[in-house]
DNA sequence: TCTCCTTTGAAGTGC
DNA sequence: GCACTTCAAAGGAGA
């Protein structure tokens, strides 16, 4: 299985190898709104992965009165929207994500909103349901830090690549029978840079409005809040992997790929 | 059970 | 202002 796994992977990689060579993260693209065509080095699509790539129909312009659907008074059916990847964004990607996307789904999580509803973004720290109080096991020797770390997290809003992703990710997963999520970020990290900036920037203006209502929701909340809330692996060891090579003499990863500037398109407001 | 892997982008930190 | 770090999602793999 977990061949198969690897080698529908590493087929998918030979015939849409990366533009700045094997094992190697691709070149940063020139900021979209600089560029008017593909980005130099995005290399021409083969027949194999034009099977897999599903250009998204000419987006329609995102329906800003989307905002106003009355929020939903009672437990809102999550379903749909965990079943996201089977149908909900793919069948409407440039609407519904506004209001399924999970950190999204309003009239619940609201500080004082009568549905007193858990926000989709607040998760316990360890990323499981909260159960009711246990007086068997709480004890005054539970720590303050392991009640901390129980608080309910209010997680950083999606961006574009994630938002991308979300959607994206049923549909590599049907096409590849692909199941680890390493294999399929690395394909889906692909196709993100074969769309046109007209799509990219489908999912730059939902992460936008995502921010936007994150802020709105959360107005004192810090990205800051969640930082150390995961364990990470070693420094060395993430670098190596995000730059492809290991600390020069100096300390540094010397072909560290600069972030490409945001791409803002001011075309809803 | 927990962490890593793997991706991009946003935001925080440190100098 | 730049370079670097952390965290968002996802689920299999491995310790």
């Amino acid at each position: 299985m977990y061949k198969e796994t690897v080698y529908s992977a590493f087929n998918l990689l030979m015939h849409y190898p990366p533009a700045s060579g094997a094992g190697q993260h691709p070149q940063p693209q020139p900021p979209l709104h600089k560029a008017s065509q593909p980005a130099h080095g995005v290399p021409q699509l083969s027949p194999l992965y034009e099977h897999f790539s599903s250009p998204h129909p000419t987006p329609a312009p995102v329906d800003i009165s989307q905002k106003q659907v009355p929020r939903p008074l009672q437990t809102p059916d999550l379903s749909g929207f965990y079943s996201l990847t089977s149908g909900s964004m793919g069948q409407l990607p440039h609407t519904v994500s506004w209001f399924t996307h999970p950190s999204l789904m309003l009239g619940s999580g609201v500080p004082g909103h009568p549905a007193a509803i858990p926000h989709p973004t607040i998760v316990p720290a360890s990323g499981k349901e909260l159960q009711p109080y246990d007086r068997n096991l709480k004890t005054q020797a539970e720590s303050k830090a392991e009640k901390e770390a129980k608080k309910p997290t209010i997680k950083k809003p999606l961006n574009a690549f994630m938002l991308y992703m979300k959607e994206m990710r049923a549909k590599v997963i049907a096409e590849c029978t692909l199941k680890e999520s390493a294999a399929i970020n690395q394909i889906l990290g692909r196709r993100w840079h074969a769309l046109s900036r007209e799509e990219q920037a489908k999912y730059y203006e939902l992460a936008r409005k995502e921010r936007q209502l994150h802020m709105q929701l959360y107005p004192g909340w810090s990205a800051r809040d969640n930082y150390g809330k995961k364990k990470r692996r070693s420094r060395e060891k993430h670098q190596e992997s995000t730059t492809g090579g290991k600390r020069n003499a100096f300390g540094t990863y010397p072909e560290k790929a600069a972030t490409p500037a945001p791409f803002l398109p001011m075309t809803v407001l």
